[in-house]
DNA sequence: CCTTTTTTGTCGCCCAGGCGACAGGTTGTT
DNA sequence: AACAACCTGTCGCCTGGGCGACAAAAAAGG
């Protein structure tokens, strides 16, 4: 469990650390910088899919929707974490809905142009392998969750790894903001807006959590292993 | 819906097709041959992970288990395609199991052979990736599948994937032998063996199916698309 | 401020499907 | 042929949690 945990901080890690300094240039030159506000959609599924993207700041949600409207999350990309990169993965067309969440800073390349820097640089084609085998183990566990836990386990799960990967450690526990509404939460956990609310209350009564529209505080260090 | 659908048997395109002849040949110097009879394990969760495998023939369950018993099935690999991949995607050790649902047999090489062999050919690079990422996309939508699907839709879905992948066409419909029991059923999408049952016995009532413990036949063909 | 829109909080209904239990079939074994 | 081991078929109970409905609170916008 610790293990499992860590997973989904760990991938935090910077892709281009170690990376030749070529490399970097070159990435440099080919790419391009953009300012994204909050719910502006960065692709949307069968948009030909040709450009990887690496978020300098902000939040992207990665999601699927069906034809009916109902929706849910599979990704939440954080400051570090690069989107998009099905495009290297032989993809034609997106599958999944990119928004922002929390204005963003974008830094994009075209696959092509970055295809190339991958075969000069092994570095980076190990960094790009390490990174997708994280994507990959964590929606692995992601079907785990699914099939065997509840809704309060899987909606507990969550608030743990949101507040590791993007909450602050204070005196007084960790702490989160801003922090995801309610509908947010349900469409991270597949639950619904409902369970969400009532198990959130629950964890404030049993003095787990501390929260507000604002933010989320986790009170006791214990409670996040 | 049509396109989705062909995800799931695509991926049995050749890994090796236009491979260069040097690759070919140092891939062959550098694996061995294996066979493995029913219930065998190939490898169990926290084993190092150092080693891909490719499935000539038979087929590979890979599942998760909890520590209380409980397990579900993440893929089904048949021959033609890789498993323990996640060697070559930076993991050091298992999470999942791989376990011989038939008969099989294995080739296998190195992780740091593997390795090698893709710096060298760009080609393999390329299909390795197009491969990863079709397990990529068939995770995501089995996720997908069970936030939105029902027990009956998802074993329906199986069903069709399951024959297109694995059986035969026929004059009277399409056939595949030998089939599942409930049990594998259950675990494949996340329903139980009553279930299972259940809804099998109802599609054949309905005259969608035909199945013994031997066989599974599809009557119709416009109940596949 | 005052109005509109967005979130949160709560109830009650309802049902898909999990789970235990047990009976009858089938297959493999010696 | 008889026994063991496994697989299929069926019932009935029970509950987690989805969903609609509506009220109250908070935020946003003019």
């Amino acid at each position: 469990m610790a293990d499992k945990t860590k997973l989904w901080y760990l991938q935090n890690f910077n892709l281009f650390t170690g990376m030749e300094k070529s490399t970097m240039l070159s990435l440099d030159q080919n790419s391009r910088m953009q300012k994204n506000a909050k719910k502006e959609i960065i692709y949307f599924p069968d948009e030909p899919n040709n450009t990887i993207y690496f978020l300098k700041s902000g939040k992207i949600k990665i999601s699927r929707i069906t034809e009916d409207g109902r929706s849910t999350t599979l990704q939440l990309i954080g400051p570090g974490e690069i989107f998009g990169e099905s495009a290297i993965l032989g993809q034609e067309k997106h599958e999944n809905i990119a928004e922002v969440m929390e204005d963003a800073i974008i830094c994009s390349i075209s696959k092509d142009n970055f295809a190339d820097l991958m075969k000069k640089s092994p570095n980076l084609n190990l960094s790009i392998n390490k990174f997708i085998g994280f994507r990959l183990r964590k929606i692995e566990s992601q079907v785990e969750d699914l099939v065997f836990k509840s809704a309060r386990e899987r909606i507990e799960a969550f608030l743990k790894r949101y507040v590791k990967s993007f909450g602050k450690k204070m005196v007084d526990g960790w702490m989160v903001r801003p922090f995801l509404n309610h509908t947010e939460i349900a469409e991270l956990t597949a639950t619904t807006r409902q369970t969400v609310n009532t198990i959130l209350n629950v964890l404030v009564q049993e003095d787990e959590i501390e929260y507000t529209r604002r933010y989320l505080r986790i009170l006791s260090e214990d409670w996040l292993t």
